[in-house]
DNA sequence: TTGAAAGCGGTACCAT
DNA sequence: ATGGTACCGCTTTCAA
């Protein structure tokens, strides 16, 4: 008791050996549990341990075994987007399970960002890095390929990722929107999302979408993108711009559903009736969705199976387990009654 | 080029020294621009370093140099409520502005999964510990104490913390509305919240809250603690089943907005006006409320400056600065039209 | 079953 | 301005 208290640093696997009066070798292979040692000994040993309060420097471990560590690097947008929140949570949930911690990295949206903290985590020789995204600044890619270790690019799925790619196709999601709202008789849509620096998955989607609406004979009458998070005001505030700026839309589709509801109350208060006089759409189909009166036309992606099974992948990886290179993890279309069919 | 590329892995310090024709111990410096070498060593070591790839072993510096890491690790409950995704992103952003690394713990409000983060992160040597809430298991408890660094307790302001205290204090928070409501004239009050294994903030702002209400002269008719994340959802489900049970209430108080948000959605499905036929209050005055039409009741708390001012704190504890026990981040009411004048 | 010695990649310290 | 050497805490290897 006395002994611990006093020696709040640093007690060492050789002082643990040395008051159980073994081998540094012998208290480390009790640690490991690798067998190799008696009854005794072990119990001996652990004793010590115990009453020394003896926490193993994992540095050391690391260092000697020349292995990598258990540190997993995961680069994220920002979490005032509740869907990378959800994808983190189910990042860190799963890769905790399989004895992993997660290094946050939060890059708002810059590969700039990314580029310093990959940078930085990877020379704490992680076990592997999860990045949100698919575009990298050069030096970045070069260091990703020089270090050796899995790579899991998430959110965007990928055809030629890095190593492994997980995540939904943007573009098809976009896109199945956009033929839907097409098939219910819009042709004058309006888009409010949020722009960054680099092309993203939220660019992905708005391209899909216009090519099907196009397609349709439609058309992508006005868009605007804010430079913000993607959530409930720049939703709201967006929707004041675009229905100010005169353009006759019939119909707004929206980067997600925290924007689709900012959107929703600005038509309230607008006095607009939906879908009677504007149809609105989202995308992600968010928590939020769940309570509202009417049922948001969206389309459902499940955030945290993405998170879990990008942490999945990265764990096969390590391990050298066979894991295919791209993983869907799916979306499907879910019609709602903020938008209707329209006669002719 | 291809004497990179054919190696993908650990490039040592001595092996720049080596191409560089110096000593470990120069390239050593070089490296950390500490001075002692001519411009010209520094030219030739610097391009040894790029055209080698070489990245820095940090675990070995730390190790060597007996220091602590740049690690903090961050023990946060979960990320499905929207107000720790705040104080998570408020913490990295000034975590890594000071060169620091966030290390991620979920803890999903257990004691006992803090206890194993925190096993496992202190084996890593880091800087400094931020953990959300001030209850802990008592082996968690010793294991802090032996740490010997510092520990940044969060988002419930304690006067007697391990070492320093960051947050509001949230019994205060439920006393002000309790005032406020039962000032209104609200006598017959709701809760609706969730529960988890250990006590927690929400219940520290249920109890201030209690005490208000009957202070006042009121009571706390109902309460609804559902075991699941304090989200939209649980927040329609639990006015749900408080009003199914049938309780004559005049007002409902929820855990947080996002749970208050649900619960004025239920009453507008059951026809329910608020506030003509019940008031509705929340707390934390999250990003949704800026776009309803009402403004709802709440009590304002920036989440995104509590993490903040927690970084800064395990900052300024690192670098020996001196640092208050406890800092206050501060709250205010924000009267809404969720709530109203009961007359008599 | 156990132990001694070497070494992982850096840095501190002392020489030169 | 530069280099040699010991050493951080642990594991690997080889011997006993």
């Amino acid at each position: 008791m006395s002994e611990k208290s006093s020696k709040n640093s640093k007690v060492s696997l050789a002082e643990v050996a040395r008051a159980a009066g073994v081998s540094k070798m012998t208290a480390s292979r009790v640690l490991r549990g690798e067998g190799g040692y008696s009854e005794k000994t072990r119990d001996l040993v652990m004793q010590k341990i115990d009453l020394l309060g003896y926490v193993p420097n994992r540095l050391a471990t690391v260092f000697a075994g020349d292995q990598t560590s258990t540190f997993v690097g995961v680069s994220i947008p920002d979490l005032g987007n509740e869907v990378f929140a959800q994808v983190l949570e189910g990042i860190d949930r799963k890769l905790r399970s399989f004895g992993y911690q997660t290094v946050l990295g939060l890059t708002q949206h810059t590969i700039q960002e990314e580029e310093a903290w990959i940078e930085t985590v990877l020379s704490w020789q992680p076990a592997g890095l999860i990045l949100t995204g698919r575009s990298h600044s050069p030096r970045a890619l070069e260091m990703l390929r020089n270090a050796g270790i899995p790579i899991v690019e998430i959110w965007d799925l990928n055809s030629s990722p890095l190593d492994i790619s997980v995540g939904v196709n943007h573009y098809d999601c976009g896109f199945e929107m956009g033929r839907y709202l097409v098939g219910l008789g819009y042709r004058s849509l309006g888009y409010v999302g949020t722009s960054h620096d680099t092309a993203n998955a939220a660019t992905a989607r708005l391209e899909g979408f216009t090519k099907a609406i196009t397609d349709g004979g439609g058309s992508v009458a006005r868009q605007f993108c804010l430079h913000d998070t993607a959530s409930y005001y720049p939703g709201f505030y967006g929707t004041e711009q675009l229905l100010a700026s005169g353009a006759a839309v019939d119909c707004i589709y929206y980067q997600n559903d925290a924007m689709a509801f900012g959107g929703l109350q600005y038509c309230e208060k607008l006095g607009l009736s939906v879908p009677a006089d504007i149809g609105v759409a989202g995308w992600g189909d968010m928590p939020i969705a769940s309570v509202l009166q009417q049922r948001l036309t969206s389309l459902h992606v499940s955030h945290l199976k993405l998170g879990q099974a990008a942490a999945e992948a990265m764990v096969a990886r390590i391990s050298g387990e066979p894991h295919p290179t791209a993983r869907d993890t799916g979306f499907h279309l879910v019609p709602g009654s903020t938008t209707r069919q329209i006669i002719g």
